[in-house]
DNA sequence: TACGGCAA
């Protein structure tokens, strides 16, 4: 019987190099690439995706990254890193000359054979010596002369220059398209123009080519290049802007200058619109440091702000008061708010801690709105919450990317201000883990005649990606003078009335760290683990032994286990092979071979993680495994009642659910949670994270800590302080349009 | 330095 290996060699990442066969797809805008490449000493060709520029057939490169699985694509190397190496290699040269018009495999063979490591050299120095090779005669020069020449010329030098620097010469033909004849004159002069004008290339590189030039490392441009980068380092702390002091002590830090040099920079590039400054106060009039954006943010956040003032202040005509319809009974004095609210106003925000019904009670409002025949769309930012809001409403519901119809090969949206949504009701849960970028997407697509119900609790996980909407316009909407409705339920339903957990999850928000609660039949436990693997045993051992005997809950159905990440010891990945092996061990399996080979069982939990229309699962997805065919590789899994089969391909999509990351349970909750919280997932560790892990319990909570982990998660709180500005801008949009009204009405008056 | 959602 096959226990599956936990991987060992992906925690890290790998590094694997090869000879790229054929560019599949690449997208000069968003950078995708998708490549066949050829391993050293393999014949089959594989598939590697990611980000890059400049890579072209016949290179030689080496990637840094980790194996996975595509649904319809199958086995492929997502690289984070990529780099051609310059055709040194024989190979490499004789590879790049196939593809020269009039020469085939044989030709250019032997030209390789004839002049070695020298063949660039020649063919760029003295070319007429080809014809010294068997079978090129002047025709053929000419036509491999003109095509070098052609594909040549500023490129060419280009990657001699960036030979000489020993840099990576896989940057050379995006410089080239880029700067044309200047191309080198711009490298040599201006080598920061590349990190801003040249995708692909960053400060770094940049920085890298000017030092190995001996550039003024206090020139204008060095600087304001450095300044882009900082506000790009700092996005991915989900930061819109930075404090001016704040840019400006980052940006000395990576440019090793005093912050005189640097401030006089950054006030230029603001001049010219570069970047935008935004003059701040605080409530009380005390003039706060400004922020600095890039523009794209500052102008999300205003698109943001006015189309949510749009659908606040309902600029559209003919959207009328709602008539109410009998809710269901037994619905918290909140709840019954929440559906009130709906009834005459655009936007409404429904907020309130975990487990206080907001997403139950969208039932009931999607009732009302049906019951005035407006149509009713519905969508989260993950997945799962997605399916979960379905669940709650018996209606459809999707990812907001699905929401929009996000399109193949560009990435961009279909639905979007030229195209609007369907009008009716838009419903939004999970709002905290909405991005910006994604904010702003969805507005766009919106009409003053949309009304718009934002679900969800700033306390819990903010997005991945930059901004903190829900929080920005939850803290504008609270505001005394504020015309957007916001209700908040308190009452809880998830748990029991005095229950540690929700005690223990009031502690984590209040900075205290939750200790275990003895009581008879007690709710909330911490079990100390020193390591990783200890956790591991720890967590087994409490799902299939201890969780049972003291709670008569079923391991296999009744347990979820919520990791912070998915690699490591204490990951979702090594987690659900370990409990996998105990679960379904002896029920008949069927193993995909790879490395490491893949098993199902009959009995397993699993869920689909991309989206299949044909098929109709969709990305959160969960189902058991019913029945599994070794012999023609193929399984049947349960979802929602249906049996959905599955041959090996369509596997690639589908997981182990006995474990999944915390940011994906976000909505969900189970009778019991087990949550793993280790040092090797310090960098995920924060406050809104173990908040939301925990309180996705109903009745049992067990943390398996290594204390000082646990302890950091409680106090590492800076979701609070992602630099934004939406607050503001929604004030102010709000100010402007009120003040608007009352001018207009005045007039009218006059 | 990782979590989510996408792309052929
Ligand atoms: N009025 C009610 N009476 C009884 N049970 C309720 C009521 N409202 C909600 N519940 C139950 O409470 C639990 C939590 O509800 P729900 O998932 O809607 O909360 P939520 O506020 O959306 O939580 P989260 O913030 O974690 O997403 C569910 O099991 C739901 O069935």
């Amino acid at each position: 019987m096959a226990t599956p290996e936990t991987p060992e060699n992906e925690a890290a990442g790998e590094r694997i190099e090869g000879a790229v066969l054929r560019v599949v797809h690449h997208n000069p805008q968003t950078r995708y690439t998708v490549l066949r490449v050829v391993r050293p000493g393999e014949v089959a060709p594989q598939t590697w995706v990611g980000r890059s520029t400049g890579i072209e057939e016949g290179m030689q490169v080496t990637a840094a990254g980790e194996w996975t699985h595509h649904p319809n694509y199958g086995k492929q190397f997502n690289f984070a890193r990529i780099a051609a190496k310059a055709p040194t290699t024989l190979p490499g040269i004789q590879r790049r000359l196939e593809r020269y018009p009039g020469l085939g495999a044989e030709k250019a063979e032997r030209i390789v054979q004839r002049f070695g490591l020298d063949t660039l050299a020649i063919l760029d120095k003295s070319p007429r010596r080809l014809l010294e090779v068997e079978g090129i005669g002047p025709k053929t020069l000419e036509r491999i002369v003109a095509h070098h020449t052609a594909r040549g010329g500023p490129t060419a030098e280009i990657e001699n220059q960036l030979l000489e620097l020993d840099l990576p010469t896989h940057f050379a033909d995006a410089i080239s398209q880029r700067f044309g004849e200047t191309a080198l004159n711009v490298l040599r002069q201006h080598p920061y123009r590349l990190a801003r004008e040249v995708r692909g290339i960053g400060f770094i590189t940049a920085d890298k080519i000017a030092r190995a030039l001996g550039v003024d490392l206090e020139s204008d441009e060095r600087i304001e290049a450095g300044l882009f980068h900082t506000l790009e380092q700092s996005e991915q702390n989900g930061h819109c802007a930075l404090p001016m002091p704040i840019l400006v002590q980052n940006a000395e830090r990576l440019l090793e200058l005093p912050p005189a040099r640097i401030e006089p920079a950054a006030m230029a590039l603001v001049r010219s619109g570069a970047l935008v400054l935004d003059q701040r106060e605080s409530d009380e009039g005390e003039p706060l440091p400004p922020l600095c954006y890039p523009p794209r943010f500052y102008d999300a956040e205003r698109n943001v702000a006015e189309i949510l003032t749009d659908i606040a202040l309902g600029a559209g005509k003919g959207r009328g008061r709602w008539t109410a319809v009998d809710p269901p009974p037994g619905l918290s004095a909140g709840q019954l708010a929440a559906i009130a609210a709906i009834r005459d106003a655009g936007l409404v925000i429904l907020t309130g801690g975990p487990g206080t019904g907001k997403s139950t009670v969208t039932r009931a409002i999607i009732d009302t709105a049906l019951a005035n025949e407006s149509p009713v769309l519905l969508a989260a930012p993950t997945g799962r919450a997605a399916k979960r809001l379905a669940e709650a409403t018996g209606q459809r519901a999707t990812t907001i990317h699905r929401l929009l119809e996000i399109e193949g090969g560009t990435g961009e949206f279909f639905h979007n201000a030229q195209n609007p949504l369907p009008e009716g009701l838009v419903v939004i849960d999970e709002a905290s883990m909405l991005d910006l970028p994604l904010a702003e997407a969805l507005l766009l697509a919106l009409t003053p005649q949309h009304r718009l119900l934002l679900v969800g609790d700033a306390d819990q996980l903010p997005s991945v990606g930059p901004g903190n909407v829900l929080r920005d316009v939850l803290a504008a909407a609270d505001r005394a003078d504020s015309p957007i409705p916001v209700v908040r339920l308190t009452q809880i339903f998830r748990q029991a009335e005095g229950s540690s957990i929700v005690t223990s999850a009031h502690a984590i928000l209040r900075g205290k760290v939750p200790e275990s609660d003895r009581s008879e039949g007690g709710q909330f436990y911490v079990v100390q683990a020193r390591d990783s693997e200890r956790a591991h045993e720890l967590v087994l051992k409490a799902i299939t032994e201890r969780i049972p005997k003291a709670y008569g809950l079923d391991p296999r159905t009744e347990v979820q286990v919520l990791c912070p990440m998915h690699k490591g010891k204490a990951g979702t990945e090594a987690l659900n092979a370990a409990l996998q092996a105990h679960h379904t061990a002896g029920a008949p399996e069927l193993v995909l071979p790879g490395r490491p080979p893949r098993v199902f069982r009959v009995g397993d939990r699993v869920m689909q993680t991309k989206n299949d229309h044909e098929r109709g699962v969709f990305n959160g997805d969960i189902g058991l495994v019913t029945a599994v065919d070794p012999e023609r590789q193929i399984l049947t899994v349960e979802v929602d009642g249906d049996p959905v089969p599955y041959d090996s391909k369509q596997l690639n999509a589908l997981q182990l659910a006995y474990a999944v990351s915390i940011h994906k349970s976000q909505g969900s909750e189970f009778p019991a949670v087990v949550v793993p919280l280790l040092g090797e997932h310090h960098v995920m560790l924060r406050r809104n994270l173990l908040y939301t892990a925990v309180t996705r319990a109903r009745r049992l909570c067990v943390l398996v800590a290594d204390p000082r982990a646990l302890t950091q998660a409680v106090h590492r709180s800076d979701a609070a302080r992602r630099f934004t500005g939406l607050r503001e801008r929604l004030l102010t949009a709000l100010r402007e349009r009120l003040g608007e009204r009352r001018t207009v009405r005045h007039i009218d008056g006059a």
